[in-house]
DNA sequence: CGGTGGTTATAACGTCGTTATGCAGTATAA
DNA sequence: TTATACTGCATAACGACGTTATAACCACCG
């Protein structure tokens, strides 16, 4: 039974990722994602409790991915070399889902917010960042002595950029230009964190 | 003629700006829309050509406010107080409308994207940002000659910090330490920027 | 055998954006 | 003045959405 049933749920589960990433998130609606899996609306409410808690699982899903790319570049051996390798693994894994970082850091789905449970798992995609933050400060290299400080500014610089990049629209620059200059934008803020929050001078 | 319908086209925006930014965009509906307004449902389409229409005006007016306030701080004297200044404005306005800054760089209303006309408005934000740092280019303070990655660097930073306040789900942190840790990380952020992206240390 | 709990399909509900229909009121032309 | 055309608007309806009430199915257990 439980076999059986669950292979439903992962049936859902995987029609709501797929619609989500090759259609967008307009197109994953209750009644489509069924059809998808191959059974009635109903067993999304039976399995997830509802379109939310579908999405809340992708969401929680997309996290930790994400956490994992960030914790994977956090194996260079110098603390500067690891942050940049943070902020580039950071870029390039929402530039590979893109439409699971809108849902992640976008409000696209009108009424959803992520459950307590999924919060604390996207929690530590932010203490991934804090970590390489604290070795930097262990080997005296950061000005500031605030590493909440240090490790938001760097998640705000980097999601700035690629929230940008996802969102478009206020610019009037057409396509092929604007991801050169995004690619330009993302070195000259490296290398400015870089110098600006440590203490060597570039 | 002319008089008394555009006060009924004058009242339905009131009324759309009134509930999103008192309600939040889910409440802003045609039929709510409507009947705060004091018509029916048709004067939206009357008059605006439809939600997205009405929602078009009421994006490309938030980012003439923005501009404005862009604008407006960049009357300091030094350029590169021009550019802390202009940073400090960007993050107040979004503060001060919160609501409006959801609609103009989330996508938080499902279907709506601006229209060619509001887009060349907004990209007149941009412009204010690259006014700033072309002036402190002229003046030989940055290391970068590359203004547009510059402008857009500090763009980038700056609404990262603003747009992870505003979605706020992703860290287990309570309300007011993450407001203390907003401030903090803002000032950690504006220096450190100041000093990468400058030729002098400060 | 009958009952029980879990899973499901069908059909419906209320709400959303949108629109077809029709009705007032006004301006223009004969 | 009458006829025509047009503008602005309300009513009611349409299709699509998330959701749910109803009932049927099916494996299990007394």
């Amino acid at each position: 039974m439980s076999s059986d049933s669950s292979a439903t749920q992962a049936a859902i589960l995987e029609a709501g990722l797929k619609i989500l990433t090759t259609e967008g998130h307009q197109a994953m609606t209750v009644r489509r994602i069924a059809a998808v899996a191959g059974c009635s609306t109903i067993g999304v409410y039976t399995w997830f409790g509802g379109k939310d808690g579908l999405v809340d699982t992708i969401w929680r899903n997309a996290f930790e991915s994400f956490t994992e790319a960030l914790e994977t570049a956090k194996l260079a051996t110098a603390p500067l070399a690891k942050a940049k390798g943070q902020a580039m693994a950071y870029r390039a894994w929402s530039m590979a889902h893109p439409m699971q970082y809108q849902l992640m850091f976008m409000k696209v789905i009108p009424g959803f917010s992520p459950s307590d449970e999924s919060i604390v798992a996207a929690a530590r995609s932010y203490e991934a960042l804090l970590g390489a933050v604290r070795d930097s400060a262990a080997k005296g290299e950061l000005n500031s002595s605030d590493h909440d400080a240090v490790a938001l500014t760097m998640w705000s610089c980097v999601h700035g950029l690629v929230s940008l990049d996802l969102v478009g629209g206020h610019t009037d620059q057409p396509e092929p230009e604007r991801k050169l200059l995004s690619d330009r934008t993302f070195t000259v803020m490296i290398d400015a964190l870089a110098a600006g929050l440590t203490k060597q001078k570039m």
